[in-house]
DNA sequence: AACTATTTATAATG
DNA sequence: TCATTATAAATAGTT
């Protein structure tokens, strides 16, 4: 149907060829459109062009998803199921995990224990005691990083009460030429080693508590 | 394009709606087919007839998956994406149920504990020192359990060893007149208390040895 | 993008 | 349902 009659085999000149696409693509889509109406039909029609653009058409009274359902349920071909399907195994396998470590859970809170055995009972109250020293151990250690702390600090409380009895005697002594106590409490910092200045020791210790 | 002009609305004659479905069917999917090999195009087209019959024709080159994930991709509309979210979710929640349950294991392990605060540590010393006391009282039980069924077999087998050494001396008496020890063995169980017979007690509990 | 000669599709008919 | 055919529609090549 044109001046000339063509072969039905790939167009090789680029133009000619995306000019054909373009009136081809238009023609069959208007069939589509066509049947759809005349025949009750419904259609999904998906086309790719070479370069990537994409042209559709689907029957109003439908839609693609319940197009592809019945195509699926027809031709009894897989489509999205075979992800479906990977998906699912997966749930299956995470549940299974899921229920062993909810088992194990409990058992170790000693709940449901009435069906172990011996044998089984000893494991677990060897992890239980696994368990439980590894926990005082770390409890002991969270106890001497206290104390240690403890003893810097009462460390810098005794140097800071050395220091600001020797400001204090200082001051007194002063009291009667200078202008009086403010001067005096505004340098205290600056005078002071920096190592003895009031600011948290291990500041992250607290966060912990 | 035919002996009269059609306008495009439904065929009310059915038969004649029938044959035109068929007929441009067939036309339709010789246009999918040209325009595939003219061209270079990738066409998917499935049509249902009203009667629920279903034609398709998909371009060789590629597969309807392929073209759904690129309508997919290119039109951005959902397609099986529903369904799939819905599992993706599903799958997030339960990981995340998952992973929740494994830290607490590992924690009532005694493993991965540094990040734990006091308190916490308190809380599973707690965990522990409970399911500790559970384990051992079930282990206790169970302990029980064995020493009274030992008790009972120590008691059956004192019956049995009496009531044998009685059968003895009774056959010693016998053995002049009657023809001997075989007719007396085969005796032994249906003249015994049937409470004494030779039989596990509790059958269960060696299931949870 | 429009035109048109020609092919192709198909509605009506047998 | 099938084949035929007159005609509408589609489109290849052209401008």
């Amino acid at each position: 149907m044109g001046r000339g009659k063509i072969e039905i085999k790939r167009i090789e000149n680029s133009s000619n060829r995306q000019v054909t696409y373009s009136k081809r693509k238009n023609g069959i889509l208007k069939k589509a459109k066509e049947i759809t109406v005349l025949c009750d039909a419904q259609v999904s029609l998906i086309i790719f062009a070479a370069s990537g653009k994409m042209h559709d058409y689907i029957s109003p009274s439908t839609t693609l998803i319940d197009i592809l359902e019945r195509y699926h349920k027809t031709s009894g071909k897989r489509l999205w199921d075979a992800k479906h399907e990977n998906l699912n195994s997966e749930i299956e396998r995470i549940k299974k995990e899921n229920d062993g470590m909810q088992i194990e859970l409990r058992h170790l809170k000693g709940e449901d224990i009435n069906s172990l055995n011996y044998k089984e009972l000893m494991g677990l109250e060897e992890a239980l005691e696994n368990g439980l020293q590894s926990i005082r151990e770390k409890q002991m250690e969270v106890y001497r990083m206290f104390r240690r702390n403890d003893k810097i600090l009462e460390e810098e409380n005794r140097e800071l009460n050395f220091i600001l009895q020797q400001r204090v005697a200082v001051m007194e002594g002063a009291r009667e030429m200078d202008d009086g106590f403010d001067q005096g409490v505004r340098d205290f910092n600056s005078q002071m080693p920096f190592a003895f200045r009031v600011q948290p020791i291990q500041p992250n210790l607290q966060e912990r508590m």
